[in-house]
DNA sequence: GTCGACCATGTAATCGGTTGCAGACATCGT
DNA sequence: ACGATGTCTGCAACCGATTACATGGTCGAC
């Protein structure tokens, strides 16, 4: 209750004094216990166990000349399929000892300045780019800290990276459409220039060919990746004169937009319009009909994510490129 | 390209030295440029260009003795409801100059531990918390540093918080349906000792009793916010013999779960059973039937919430505790 | 012409740890 | 008995900034 002074924590001098050590032994205890002595390693354990002593992160970091952070660059954090990346990237980063910090790319210019100022090496000690649509010059600074990029890739940045097999994931979606009977397949795909849709473009090409389908351009309506854009995907589908029996998402927030258009407009999915996502969020399996699906593993693609960072933070550099495979998951939308 | 050496990135020292003047004065002119002569200002801002120096941040808020960093401690950081509210809070913290680092505590009890190492003011200088399960301890220890309590309190906690009214939206969403002609009106539920639920269920209390209406017990069906939830809530009611015509969940998720698992028993929404939510997440606008819900203004509590711990960061106290108002937003599935 | 006020700048302590180097001491082989 | 080896510990430099204090110079007032 007393002391009303600037409440100055213990630092390692004061478990040094208690302990009747120097502060080098306590720092060695600590960190290197077999270095030091049994009885020494007792009394310093005792004096840090009766000051609650806990190390100053900076101080040791600022020493180590490391941040102990690794930021995470994702252009909506809100987003559910970002966050489970996130999580998983949390688990590896964790146990390595090092923070997460998250920041979100989509918050205007101010933002990109900020955005410059975090990618710095006294700032994280590596980046975790989950975002495409980045400038590659952001990275191509002295400064910034080693990327590894998740999921989408920067045109042109030549950096390590973990993705999923998109293209095999689309064409598999259109292979069990195939296989369902269908041969009016259409398409809502993300931003044109979004790595993500060009990897599902190919795919989706790929497999429409070889079932010796053709890719009608009314049928494929450009989205972004929001809800929004799978109903307005939906209404220009319903004005059509000649219409698709099948679609192919890009995401699956777009085809719950889709889907709840569609049953707005009186239509019955899958009978009068099957639908087919892409990356089984936890939404999907509980939409009615439940989501027919892409699964990728999020969770596995932050975790390996991460993994890379650090190897690449040791100085290995073993593997540059991983592609994850994707799983098809059938449930009733299709 | 030549040198391979230990990429060592400029100091302030470097700079000082290219500018002919001292680290102090470099130091100056960064932080404070009033202070330092208007020739020696230009040759220190010309170093610094010429150099592409950027401070330290490890070795400057060592020195200021702060972390420039504050944590969010979230529940799940993959449910869009908080990951909004964060975006909020790092609206305000990025302006003022503050990293927000965000900690799932959620993560067993390894994690547990590890909040404990979080929550320290060496790691963060302030403390957000959305999680209401968290043991008061943590926050009531000297090591961790001031906290705002957000949406969520911890029993026992006196700490100042950013609360939306609950007791308010509860009250609104049963005068709704009741308005709509429902006297049989169920209610699925937060786990029973979450604040929320707390207060949503007094406010649902005071609006059924002055509409006289009873609540019966075998229609409130606790859950756990999740979309599982609702489903299981939904085939527990199908279950009844005597049921209700109308239900009010605590969160939107479980809403659409509820409305979902209807759906597929062949009931329609909202003519066999009208369904109102909480939150008004992203996702409720989107559904068929668009769900009728409570709007919590997440961005804002996001903001406020932030402006509160820096408002107790800089020793000010004004106001200990805020509630935001929610609104009635009125779609199709009542 | 001298004194104080004031401004701009440099010196050096400081934040709180880590770690290279060297000294003290014990042990061991010959 | 003596040097060699090895183990444990302390001293002090260091990480890269900020800032209290001291200093030197300019200027106006008396």
């Amino acid at each position: 209750m007393a002391k009303d002074e600037a409440h100055r924590s213990t630092t390692i001098a004061d478990v040094a004094r208690i302990a009747g050590v120097s502060t080098a032994t306590v720092s060695r205890t600590l960190s290197n216990p077999g270095m030091v002595s049994e009885g020494t390693r007792a009394a310093v354990l005792s004096a840090v166990e009766k000051t609650g002593y806990s190390a100053n992160v900076l101080a040791r970091n600022l020493r180590r000349r490391r941040t102990g952070g690794v930021l995470a660059l994702a252009p909506n954090i809100a987003n559910p399929f970002f966050s489970e990346i996130l999580a998983g990237m949390s688990d590896v980063l964790d146990a390595a000892g090092l923070n997460l910090l998250v920041a979100d790319t989509h918050i205007g210019e101010r933002g990109r300045q900020r955005l410059v100022e975090y990618a710095d090496r006294s700032r994280a000690d590596g980046l975790l780019v989950l975002d495409g649509e980045l400038d590659k010059t952001l990275a191509e600074r002295p400064q910034c800290p080693p990327v590894v990029q998740v999921c989408e890739v920067v045109v042109g940045l030549d950096a390590p990276r973990v993705v999923a097999d998109n293209a095999g994931g689309a064409a598999d979606a259109v292979a069990h459409l195939v296989g369902r009977g269908h041969a009016r397949i259409g398409r809502v795909t993300g931003p044109a220039a979004n790595s993500l849709t060009r990897g599902r473009d190919s795919g989706f090409r790929t497999a429409m060919s070889a079932s010796g389908l053709e890719i009608r351009p009314e049928w494929c309506i450009e989205g972004d990746f929001s809800f929004g854009a799978g109903h307005a995907a939906a209404r220009h589908v319903l004005s059509l004169p000649d219409r698709p029996s099948a679609m192919f998402c890009d995401n699956d927030e777009m085809a719950c937009g889709l889907i709840s258009a569609f049953q707005r407009a009186g239509l019955d999915v899958p009978t009068d319009m099957a639908v087919v996502g892409f990356d089984d969020i936890e939404l999907s399996r509980h939409l009615t009909p439940a989501l027919t699906t892409i699964r990728q593993p999020r969770r596995q693609i932050g975790r390996d994510a991460a993994s890379m960072l650090l190897d690449r933070l040791d100085g290995r550099r073993d593997a540059m490129e991983e592609t994850v495979p994707v799983e098809l998951v059938v449930r009733d939308s299709a």
